[in-house]
DNA sequence: CTTCCGTTAAAGTTTACAAG
DNA sequence: CTTGTAAACTTTAACGGAAG
């Protein structure tokens, strides 16, 4: 096929509605009206001779043909972006972009207090959005650029995005102030008899902590499980239980909740926070700038 | 049944291009 | 520069499948 007998927008047309899943939100988003995109979609199928996205209850879904065109129009699409607005670079002071970023709720609480500071200075007109990296697919809604950054203890982001270590941290035990554990600190005989909270988010690296308590043979007494960090606060507070968290969530609730720490007796690899970005978003100056922010603020 | 949403069709407008 | 034509776009309206 020769690149003259394509309407090169026609792939801008696939672009979004591969990235939104329905053709009126595509429509909108190009700022063109709803039957001008099927009208395109209709073009674009007869040209390539494959149906592309299916009708279905959820959405138009990409056929197999059109799942595997996905990445490359969107690289190559990228990728001419980026070329011609190389001589535009990012202007913070005056931008008014929507960020989207990924974490779970300790990220939240400990990210973004910072970053909105941050960004207050920095970028008055910019704004954020945040979605949960543990209910939604993280590497499917970057592929498909609707998530800028990503940030948190994800391992299972590998191929085609790049990432940057903020920090490490160990994991700690957590208890109320004046839990009789506060003043010997929780040897392993304690940690086996305590009750536990145990946080619970699939898709995040944390499952480690109870992966690794059970392989060390340590049987402990779960009493309750949550899927993720809010409530752990309060329940620790109300209670006798403890809960193994990474350090810097422990530090944040520690005053508000009047919460007391100690090292955890089980040896528990640290968990290790990185900023994550998708390869089509590498040289998208806003890109660029965010995590420069994000760096600058929460870098060891 | 109603609502939502994609598709199709019709009619008019805009745009690009080439010929006069 | 003007004009004719084809292609693509827009709006409007009607249709039909799916979901609640």
């Amino acid at each position: 096929m020769d690149l003259k007998d394509v309407d090169l927008n026609l792939l801008v047309v696939f672009n979004e509605l591969h990235k939104h899943g329905r053709v009126s939100a595509a429509a909108e988003s190009l700022g063109i009206s709803q039957p001008g995109v099927s009208n395109a979609l209709g073009r674009l199928r007869t040209l390539l001779g494959d149906e592309l996205f299916l009708r279905t209850s959820r959405g138009m879904v990409p056929t197999p043909y059109a799942q595997g065109l996905a990445q490359p129009i969107a690289d190559a699409l990228g990728a001419l972006h980026g070329t011609l607005n190389a001589r535009v670079s990012f202007d913070p002071a005056h931008s008014e972009r929507a960020f989207v970023i990924g974490v779970n709720d300790v990220g939240e609480t400990y990210f973004l207090p910072r970053l909105m500071r941050a960004l207050d200075a920095a970028a008055p007109g910019v704004t954020i959005r945040t979605v949960r990296t543990t209910s939604i697919d993280v590497r499917d809604e970057m592929e498909r650029g609707r998530m800028d950054l990503a940030m948190g203890f994800l391992p299972g982001l590998k191929s085609g995005f790049f990432q940057r270590l903020l920090f490490r941290q160990p994991y700690v035990c957590i208890f109320r102030q004046d839990h009789p554990l506060a003043r010997s600190g929780v040897s392993a005989r304690q940690f086996r008899a305590a009750e536990h909270v145990a946080i619970v988010s699939e898709g995040t690296g944390h499952g480690v902590v109870d992966e690794v308590i059970e392989r060390a043979g340590i049987r402990r007494r779960l009493r309750l499980t949550v899927p993720h960090f809010m409530a752990v606060g309060p329940v620790l507070q109300a209670t006798d239980m403890i809960a193994v968290v990474p350090r810097r969530f422990a530090d944040c609730a520690s005053k508000p909740f009047g919460l007391a720490t100690a090292p955890c007796p089980v040896k528990i690899p640290e968990s290790v926070i990185n900023v994550f970005w998708h390869a089509r978003n590498h040289r998208e100056p806003a890109n660029q700038w965010l995590r420069q922010v994000v760096v600058e603020q929460f870098a060891d």
